[in-house]
DNA sequence: TCGAATTTGTGCGTATGTATC
DNA sequence: GGATACATACGCACAAATTCG
């Protein structure tokens, strides 16, 4: 029966959703089972197990066969400081919290030749077939994995050179700046695309999550004197961090 | 009848997903309808039902009530560049979020006051409490939804001059920037934290998506000498826009 | 250890409303 | 107006997982 504009489905959902952000029903707890809804609200099975779907879909509650319905943990995310986050220590309130994730923890990287295929190619401003170093990161935290990333250089910058592999020689691990600083290429600017999807199973995996979970892409691009030189795409784990931006306003 | 492992709907599903991703099923073109399902796959009503909603969450197709199901055209997701420089005085804020995309947007907003909670109050840097003004945008391009904001102003700061409506008076819809140069206040710094989630029921009724749907959040806050100005969250449909940071290395 | 009760997840059939063609 | 198709809703059935006495 329609007895006001929303459909009935969604009304439970939204009420059950008040309950939930307001703290009524905190993480943990079970949400009230699909007969008991069907009876406190007055509705049928369909509405109920519609309205509990909702809730799944809006990542707030995850369902248990056989047990039951129940709230999610939501931890406030991390931030991430991204290239121009600059905390200028002192003056300012921008305070570095503890809470801040810095990107100081540990890493494994591999590193191998292949051809730039047509998205990255044209990042790089470069032919698809022109030969590229492509290397895999994989970063934690506390032995948690926070971040994956894929980088490409092309090889016609760094190749025969000594930071031609990025986590070898005497700056292996030093970052893109540096590097390029040892061979003469002044890395003065770089853009952050910031998008989000579902995780793919392959990165969830890594990452330590279950499908249907949220992920973070930035596709970031140092340029030298409006040369691309370097890009990646960095993956990060939405449901527990956040990338951070601080610019300047002129 | 379970005469596999995975259940009938997500079958058929998959083998409507892989049509489509294989091109044998172009954007624009119209799935079988449920009826046509229904005998197609031997499979009943429901079935049909549950396996469209199954790749209208994941944004493949929409339903159109009345016509029938349609693939969806996945373009590319544009850039929205958010960048601490204003392009030229009496530029709006939508002209610059807007950037890349076509100039012409259109937006509604409300305003009211409000008291500051938790979060906002904490970003704001004011006690729990304290008045705020509190300003709601949905912003449209072509007259799709692009984009909602929810903004905070202190009422301490605006309170009593000409600016404390964001859309009213001489300075309306001109952005924070000027509206605050007006009284004197000098916006120097930006920060922007952006994350991910799947977007509320109500968020993405009002943006044109399915629960499930993915949406990037960002957290903005402008300061003045250090302080907090004007803090916002954005709310941006992620399988149609990324957003953009360009910005220099040291 | 066993078994009954509960709960989710899946599936079926049907009915009605409403938008589109 | 009529036909078509999606969207919502009701009621029921059963399997699998879990819980608990």
């Amino acid at each position: 029966m329609t007895f006001g504009e929303q459909p009935a489905y969604l009304r439970v959902a939204g009420d059950l959703r008040k309950k939930i952000v307001d703290g009524l029903l905190p993480p943990h707890t079970r949400l009230p089972s699909q007969a008991k809804i069907r009876e406190e609200y007055g509705v049928s099975d369909t509405v109920a197990l519609e309205a509990r779907k909702v809730l799944m879909a809006e990542g707030l509650v995850e369902g248990r066969s056989g047990s039951g319905t129940y709230v999610r943990e939501r931890p406030v995310p991390r931030r991430i400081a991204r290239s121009g986050f600059r905390p200028e220590r002192g003056a300012t309130p921008f305070r570095q919290e503890q809470a801040d994730a810095s990107v100081h923890g540990t890493w494994e990287s591999s590193s191998e030749q292949t051809e730039a295929r047509g998205a990255v190619a044209e990042r790089l401003g470069i032919e698809p077939g022109d030969r590229v170093m492509r290397t895999k990161y994989v970063f934690r935290e506390g032995g948690e994995p926070m971040m994956l990333s894929t980088s490409w250089e092309p090889l016609a910058l760094t190749g025969r050179t000594p930071v031609m592999l990025p986590e070898e020689g005497p700056l292996g691990g030093m970052g893109v700046v540096e590097r390029m600083r040892a061979i003469d290429v002044i890395v003065d600017n770089v853009t952050e695309e910031v998008g989000a999807r579902p995780g793919l199973a392959e990165e969830l995996a890594l990452l330590g999550g279950v499908p249907g979970h949220v992920v973070l892409v930035v596709q970031r691009t140092y340029f030298a004197s409006g040369r691309p030189v370097e890009t990646a795409d960095v993956v990060i784990p939405a449901d527990r961090y956040r990338v951070a931006y601080h610019l300047p306003v002129k």
